[in-house]
DNA sequence: ATATGATTAGTCACATATGACTATAACGTT
DNA sequence: AACGTTATAGTCATATGTGACTAATCATAT
């Protein structure tokens, strides 16, 4: 259990939700914090309802065909804290990736091996360009804190991507 | 197929191995550069195997039980340039993990969230001073280049991090 | 009326990655 | 000769995550 869980039972603490919401308001409002797809989001929604952290009622509306919505228990509540603690203090190192190329850069042509890498850093440019220009954002801190988090590692990318065209030996 | 395809085929293109050697090697010099465990280095070999671009020998070494040799094929020679192309050109944008917990920093009293921030920032700067004073690697400039990439995400991250606690309001 | 597209609510096959496990042989030490 | 350790070579159950797919209802424009 991880961040991902964190933030469906937390968008259920806010109210009681299906699935197709807490999908909803994930690419709507957090496509910058998170990337977790809608599949994942309804198999979240079971997991966590067979470990009794969610429930699950039926609702009827008019004709429309019957939901299931899905609400925090007070197990739910409990291992709510627990993961966010959890998410505060933790720190996992991820090897980045990209950098396996550059083990085999001198198995191709110097001068094209160096546009690669050149149309790396402008993609990463593009990003940026999309990150930096984001309006504030109205959910909280949280959100707006994590754009600046992709904006500096971009950032960093960027600059590192430079450094490597500029120490490649000829 | 990607960058561990073409970690495998780089491999096999020095010498023709057997999957111990490959994930020998990469757990012992390119810790730094991939994560990749010796069940997936297997059945990447299996993969890349069925698909024809690495051969299967099988080689008796004394009493020793049989080994699988691998090596790679023409037709995994083409790929393997193919994918250094690809991994030397694209950049894949990466939600970065460990912010969901900040979307809901206010359910935890502050001066508790604080200190598991704080924790998080010297768990970095552990990791930090592990890759900082990595010895200079003589498998390639590629691998140089890699930990460096480490060192400055990493340090970004602390930063990133110090500012957060800073900006969080009372 | 009716076609189009958005809303709503999921399911399922598939790919990836890994931890835990199994086995044998060689080699050094006591 | 017994024993622990390392080298060797894998297999397999399991977890995660997602793309592609199905289906029904409703709003809106034509």
């Amino acid at each position: 259990m991880g961040e991902r869980e964190l933030l469906v039972l937390g968008l259920l603490k806010t109210q009681s939700q299906h699935g197709y919401q807490i999908n909803d308001f994930i690419e709507r409002n957090l496509g910058r914090v998170s990337d977790m797809k809608k599949s994942t989001a309804y198999l979240l929604l079971k997991k966590l309802n067979q470990s009794g952290y969610v429930g699950v009622s039926i609702e009827q509306d008019g004709n429309r065909p019957p939901k299931q919505v899905y609400s925090i228990t007070p197990a739910g509540e409990a291992k709510f804290l627990e993961l966010l603690r959890e998410a505060l203090n933790q720190f996992d190192d991820v090897t980045p990736s990209g950098d396996i190329g550059l083990m085999y850069i001198d198995y191709l042509p110097r001068d094209e091996a160096i546009r690669f890498l050149q149309e790396r850093v402008e993609k990463v440019e593009a990003l940026l360009a999309v990150y930096a220009n984001a309006p504030k954002h109205g959910f909280g801190v949280g959100v707006d804190l994590s754009i600046r988090h992709r904006v500096v590692l971009l950032k960093t990318e960027r600059d590192w991507l430079k450094q490597c065209v500029e120490q490649l030996p000829k």
